[in-house]
DNA sequence: GTGAAAGCGCTAACAG
DNA sequence: CTGTTAGCGCTTTCAC
């Protein structure tokens, strides 16, 4: 069926040890030899089966991708990046998600190490606290982070304290003073808790008092009752949502608007991600940016790096690799009159009005 | 390091054969010695190699998953659904995207073929005319393909043209003469092809005129002036789109707004794939829905019956599985009033008139 | 430069 | 029921 080394060595008169030569060290045979060789392998159209080959060296060409969803784009546009520089090099790439279940964390990471990746890129609920990663630095594989925000391993992320710190510094300059985060499955995770880090330091930068974050049921139709009465009533209500992530943002703007606010004369949002998609909605949602394609290429280039060992060529100092985040002053941040006169009423009812 | 089966052995005082049957047939071992060839498997923390145990049996438990981008999350939401099942059953996936280049395609198959997936689940741009497709039917290796809308090849999807049937007729229903079909890059695939043929249907059952498909460039920020000015200049300009998938439809929604067109009063849009994302937008995207991660599941399933030998046992009759369709009436489509007489006035001086 | 031979970790006859 | 043995397709000493 598919031919084997040994049909090529038949075919082209020498021995398999010549032919597993010819492939891998070329320069180590008789150019004659070689091109007679290169000419059954052609002829035969021969690939070395990458299973014998890893099974014999330790040389997998594989590597394992780790992440909690792709529901979210956010993980859909790393992989891409991820994908583009890994096909593109010639490797391989094994795919799990975990749902942000731990218990599909350990399996995937299992999963992957029996199937020997050369390394492996992660996205996990905690980076800190994980005690699969000590393991992996114990049995030395290999991995990058993607999106956990910690000094400890390596990773590749934007800073979400400072991100999330400017993005609310700038809504408090469009003259909020009531400020909340929301946030969604991700209340455990490190980068909801470097956000609320941030968030809390802008609003007492600015002589404000921080909320903690609101939990908001992500995959519900709507927002809970109380959530929305969290949101909209009494006068103490706030102005402006910071929501920990994009699609948060947009299934609280649903929420709001199935709620008779409107966005963003009632309610400012500003979401975090950055997803593409947030520039086609109306209004194009205000975000916090990370560069996603681009954490997922370079977490592929420092894993690689490491792989084939020329990580120090790379000149990193630090295990974490911290990428520019930026601003994306969309049309859901409403800019309020830093006074205390109220902003005219309207039909809602509901008026956003500065901090008395 | 990583203990093996003879680790094992050694370890339970067996044979290697003896730990290899108590774990794929336990029931022709003698319950003594499974006990303690588990105990030792336990306490070694034993996996079996899956790249040694699928070197010799066929058995490799991977499957190949080809899918154009994930920048689109229909195929994110597609693999979503084919991961959930196949991690469940054991199951691993390798996946490569095309960006809907056939050379990728082809590039992709074949990468996949040496690694001796058990089967494959494929996007392709043209399933009918592809003869890698044909290759893999001569070589009996096993796939289905997913949204690619034939008969000739084992395939989940929708009927395209149907869908697209009935929703042009949907906005027919509404009132609207003037239909316009958008295609993206997509416009050399099956699908593409599919909704066109239903558009035009529709069209000539109302004794209206198809027109052919406006091809739009997908990526590009904006609408470029030419197609700009197909759609909005001009006493016969069209008073809906129908766009061939939503994410075009969100593009093009973004390009109208710039371009100071009111959606749905000015234009009404619908779109194809039902995207999640779509119920989120301001005003909720009209569209024509696939089950995405429902076609994934059954994707998996029809391969799985394939790949296991029981696919009779499924009582499929026909090679192509089609799944239904769902018409989302969403906020971007208005009713034309039915008469010769014009809408009210706006101030963006563009009146939806039904055609005269 | 080239070939023979020993495995990588496992499964699958075939004996016993 | 269990052990022995022969590979799966390849890489890699070690001789020649």
């Amino acid at each position: 069926m598919i031919p084997t080394i040994k049909d090529v060595a038949a075919h082209a008169g020498f021995s398999i040890a010549t032919v597993s030569r010819a492939i891998n060290a070329p320069h180590t045979v008789n150019p004659v030899t070689l091109d007679k060789v290169r000419q059954s392998i052609d002829a035969l159209n021969f690939r070395p089966s990458p299973l014998a080959r890893q099974l014999r060296s330790e040389r997998t060409r594989l590597i394992g991708v780790v992440l909690p969803t792709l529901a979210n784009p956010v993980f859909a546009e790393c992989l891409q990046g991820i994908d583009d520089l890994a096909s593109a090099q010639g490797y391989r790439l094994m795919l799990m998600t975990t749902q942000y279940d731990a218990d599909r964390e350990r399996h995937a990471i299992e999963t992957l190490r029996e199937h020997r990746v050369e390394g492996m890129i992660l996205t996990v609920a905690d980076a800190d606290t994980h005690p699969l990663l000590d393991e992996l630095d114990r049995a030395g594989l290999l991995y990058v982070l993607m999106h956990n925000d910690t000094v400890r391993r390596p990773s590749v992320c934007v800073d979400n304290r400072l991100a999330a710190f400017d993005g609310v510094r700038m809504l408090i300059a469009h003259g909020h003073r009531r400020i909340l985060m929301l946030a969604g499955t991700l209340a455990a995770s490190d980068r909801a808790r470097q956000r609320h880090l941030g968030y809390a330091q802008a609003m007492q930068q600015a002589g404000l008092t921080p909320a903690p974050a609101l939990e908001v049921d992500f995959n519900a139709d709507e927002l809970s009752p109380s959530v929305l009465a969290h949101l909209t009533s009494g006068p103490h209500r706030p102005t402006a949502l910071f929501c920990s992530n994009d699609l948060l943002a947009m299934v609280v703007m649903r929420g709001l608007r199935r709620a008779r606010l409107q966005i963003p004369h009632d309610m400012s949002i500003l979401g975090f991600d950055g997803l593409a998609m947030g520039e086609l909605l109306s209004p194009p949602l205000a975000s916090i940016c990370a560069p996603n394609r681009e954490i997922g290429c370079a977490a592929w280039q420092r894993l690689l790096a490491r792989v084939t060992g020329t990580y120090e060529a790379l000149g990193e100092t630090s295990l974490a690799l911290t990428l520019p985040h930026t601003l994306r002053e969309g049309a859901t941040i409403a800019a309020i009159p830093n006074l205390s006169a109220a902003s005219p009423a309207r039909t809602s009812g509901l008026t956003a009005r500065p901090f008395a």
